[in-house]
DNA sequence: ATCAATTATATTGCGCACAATTAAATTGAA
DNA sequence: TTCAATTTAATTGTGCGCAATATAATTGAT
């Protein structure tokens, strides 16, 4: 009934404590054991954080070029090699139909790719860049290294960062 | 304006030369000089494609829970101490009002917390824990744990990961 | 050849994220 | 005191992400 329950007391930790080194056994923190629910120790949350904060930094630069975060991402799939199907761009990206086929339309509208059925399998959607699209490669040039002013970490650490990450979860698919 | 105008001729690579050792040198892959846009050396990518791979291994967990992920991330911060501002968890979730009245909403709706304005200041909204909401903590002490069973690294450098991804982008808002 | 199972994409509905804007309360300088 | 600037949430509109479902084409067993 009474509203502020949480009865943790107004104390609570001074300094973040952000110390690893911590057993995470249980009966450490909180008010039943629940040190593995602080907000500050979880690994998802930095991910998920991280990843919406970093949204937010190429949105001034993908204005520029007339793309959205996962747009771009989908044209550097295509600029790898095009023609795609959306299956493969799907498979690339870990993305679903039902966010790439609407995402993929607005781009076609926008004039960056073209999409028609594949004659040889009519169930199969194509997508290739128009000129203009390719063309827009050159101006994406400089997005990463214009992003990568913004990383707080030695150059040297992000590779090796980013291997990590993608060692994290295994593929789901296959 | 014709539409298939990608001329990219069919040819396009025919090997996806996936080696990363290739240093991050200018003038080396693609059609000019785009290394640095492959997607599989993006670190953006990989935290875009880790979060959202970690959403969808949440979600049958937090079903059970009545929660989404952003959800349950604001009953993290709660979890720890509350009330709270809207201000405030906005602050710990670097989330802005735009995403935070409406997810505020359904979990009032839920009957997780209650939101009303702070007498002393009435442009606050206060959010609290409802005794539904409290409880809840219960059946979410065995989530990050259910969790982690996922992740396909040795637990004790989970820790440092979290650390790095941490430190990669400063804060902005103050 | 037929048709049930499979495959590939599209559609629908919901819940985020966030920029831009609005509305209301508070602060503070004149 | 008055009122302009600031602060705090809410609202509006766009674009994801994804589960569930639908639709259509292909495959394959009989």
């Amino acid at each position: 009934m009474t509203d502020d329950t949480t009865s943790t007391g107004g104390a609570a930790t001074p300094s973040p404590a952000s110390d690893p080194p911590v057993a995470d056994g249980p009966a450490s923190g909180g008010p039943a054991g629940g040190e593995l629910l602080r907000l500050d120790r979880q690994l998802c949350f930095a991910l998920y954080s991280a990843s919406n904060r970093i949204t937010r930094l190429y949105r001034p630069l993908l204005d520029k070029l007339g793309l959205t975060y996962p747009q771009y991402l989908a044209m550097l799939v295509l600029w790898e090699r095009a023609p795609r199907t959306v299956g493969e761009l799907g498979d690339a990206l870990d993305l679903d139909s039902g966010t790439l086929t609407p995402l993929l339309k607005r781009m076609e509208a926008n004039g960056l790719v073209a999409r028609r059925r594949d004659p040889a399998d009519e169930r199969r959607v194509i997508v290739e860049l128009t000129e203009a699209g390719a063309a827009l490669r050159e101006q994406a040039l400089s997005v990463p290294v214009t992003l990568a002013c913004h990383f707080a970490l030695p150059l040297d650490e992000v590779g090796p960062l980013r291997d990590r990450i993608k060692a994290l979860l295994p593929p789901e698919k296959p």
